[in-house]
DNA sequence: TAACGCTGTGTAATAATATAACATTTATAA
DNA sequence: TTATAAATGTTATATTATTACACAGCGTTA
């Protein structure tokens, strides 16, 4: 059984908003949205998505300064993620490949490193983009 | 042959400051350090840092806002780039492995997106910070 | 109960990262 | 030569993110 979070107001707030959005959003235009809603300040949203970061139900679409739904139950955890970005219209869609997924965590360098997560971004052109 | 790229003052001067270092540099730290040589505002500093990432010269470490020279004359098209860092002491290092670069390569969703370029970030531990 | 640690809140100020706009200069190509 | 692309220098501004501080709510535990 997995633990469920309990989400504070602002969180639920600002997850609503990012779960209603296909594609990412940034802190500023989230803030700009969630104004009516009684929250006032960048600080507020940047808590709120930090935590919603941390508990997997958003992801940072680090090239794009971005946040976006995750729609996978099984990434829930944050830790590994991979993104196909369009160069052109900046459609982004989050990758479940099974094989891909394993060679990466099962990846080992030889410096002796331990790692706990990672974060591939990949970029092109749509279907409708090409 | 591969086309050598001429650079321009202010190109090899960032250039040369980055490939002195062995660890990710920030815009404003390079911005500092340039100063003494005439090179005064932000944008001289990102224009010379665009222009290197280009030509593959520098990568971007996205979740970082950081710079890194290349040290690998394969990857000097700036399309395929795998970093480790270290979380704890935010050591940086590219890697290069074949089978995984080749898995990367290779990749195909399932959506018939066009892709030309990657990025990797894997974070954990390095072996002085376990 | 009271004291404590933990997490979150609200607010103001500020730091850090990055680009727009404009006039001019330099390098390359036709 | 002309023209065309690329780079420069400068000022101003936009965008992204954090620090600092006072306080509120909640569960633990002394
Ligand atoms: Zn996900
Ligand atoms: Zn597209
Ligand atoms: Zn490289
Ligand atoms: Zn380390």
């Amino acid at each position: 059984m997995q633990k469920q979070e309990t989400l504070t107001k602002n969180q639920k707030i600002i997850l609503d908003l990012i779960e209603k959005s296909d594609q990412p959003l940034k802190a500023y235009s989230i803030l700009f949205d969630v104004k009516k809603k009684g929250i006032n300040a960048p600080l507020q949203v940047y808590r709120a998505l930090k935590k919603l970061v941390k508990i997997g139900k958003i992801h940072k679409i680090e090239s794009r300064n971005a946040f976006i739904a995750c729609k996978n139950s099984k990434c829930q955890i944050a830790k590994a993620t991979i993104f196909s970005i369009c160069e052109s219209c900046e459609d982004v869609t989050e990758i479940h490949d099974h094989k891909l997924s394993e060679h990466l965590r099962d990846f080992k360098d030889n410096k002796g490193m331990k790692y706990n997560k990672y974060n591939l971004e990949f970029f092109g052109l749509c279907k409708k983009c090409v």
